[in-house]
DNA sequence: CACAAACTAGAATGATGATTCACATCAAGG
DNA sequence: CCTTGATGTGAATCATCATTCTAGTTTGTG
């Protein structure tokens, strides 16, 4: 009994993750507003009142979907942190854990990064605090990265919010960007180090002469996209 | 005769402009869907029926809104960008524009930044196709002064695309950021000058001489937030 | 002043869509 | 075979708007 109790309760699970699934991916091709809790439902191939017994409201599926997404995302990243040494080593656990993880999340970024500004906009409640909570804790551990980073003198001294802010920009720009690129070929690493390299170093040629008239590109010219 | 008609239409621009700004105000607020009609034609001190004089519809003044201001911020700064010279005075006048302009416009930031993944989202048709253009139009505008800053040596050679959307990001973040915190206070500037040197120079610490045991920051630590 | 055009108003209309509810269906036990 | 509780169903309910429409008001003109 025990035994059927269990495999109940599972079933039950499987059956609400089917509905979440379904849901992110209309979430994430519509939004939040413009996906109908029957659309929902039948993409789960339920009935509606079905869905009712799951979750409480279409706010509620939302809200789980994101947060059981962001906590999966930062026990991943928390781990790859842990692991990595240096500050440096840290910073880019945070970079190819991101990408990595959007990689495989597609249709949660689209719900990700509307919701980064917007969680007032679309859910009110407590359950939107939360996930509010969630993106700021998010932030903040990059921020004590970088803190970090600097205490040990591998990093300049910059203000540890603002550089965490700007490379979860950073971040989201550049993953969107690549999302746009048609097909999941994903060139990852790449991107990853690419990255990297960006945020330590920046965008400036260092052997520059400083533009003097006489001054030319030491060989050819560039690339381009 | 033709001095009445000219009052007229000034009239009725300024008009249009009351319901613009009464809705950039409560778009802002509360996003698309959760701003109804009745609440823009109330805050602007018209009745319902007078609005869709001015608009043919709720999306058409959400667009219009987007239009113009991204059409201003533009402007802006593509007259600023002509007026520097090198690549990197000229994407310093990129950030500093935005960041001014965004300081000028708060409210229209929480529109632009949501609206900055999500058209697809909030407006379908032909409309929205146009905004997204703007913005794409924006980020090429960028890519491109990074393209001719490697073309001119001034910076190494970086991916344009990815090196524009790495800064939109950035910058994004901080605008968001700086928004967070309470007043209007504002500082601008610092800012500015902190991106620009984080997007040229990145967060790493030049001088540091990699991490060996016996390694030690050269002075104190750091600050911190 | 009378008439028309341009405005303004706000109630009525119609859709849409979240949520509820009364009614099946199914599994297990007796 | 009947009962019970857990599930599943989807039509009916209830609200919320965007949009339309009819009617009143103001302004300009002859």
């Amino acid at each position: 009994m025990n035994q059927r109790t269990l495999r109940k309760t599972r079933e039950l699970e499987w059956r609400r993750q089917d509905l979440l699934v379904a849901a992110e991916r209309l979430f994430s091709e519509k939004g939040f507003f413009k996906t109908s809790m029957v659309e929902i439902a039948e993409a789960a191939e339920f009935a509606i009142g079905t869905v009712y017994h799951f979750f409480k409201s279409k706010e509620e599926i939302y809200i789980s979907l994101i947060e059981a997404k962001m906590e999966e995302l930062a026990a991943l990243m928390d781990k790859r942190i842990a692991a990595a040494a240096s500050a440096r080593e840290k910073l880019e656990a945070v970079i190819r854990t991101k990408l990595e993880y959007f990689k495989r999340n597609r249709n949660f970024f689209r719900i990700y990064v509307s919701e980064w500004s917007g969680f007032e906009w679309t859910i009110k409640s407590a359950f939107g605090e939360r996930c509010w909570k969630r993106y700021q804790a998010q932030l903040d551990v990059v921020a004590n990265l970088v803190r970090l980073g600097i205490r040990r003198g591998e990093l300049r001294m910059v203000d540890p919010a603002e550089a965490a802010y700007a490379l979860h920009g950073m971040l989201n720009s550049t993953i969107y960007l690549w999302m746009l690129q048609a097909k999941p070929s994903g060139s990852l690493a790449p991107k990853a180090a690419t990255l990297l390299h960006l945020f330590f170093h920046g965008v400036d040629n260092h052997a520059w002469n400083g533009g003097a008239k006489r001054a030319r590109p030491s060989r050819r010219p560039a690339p381009s996209t």
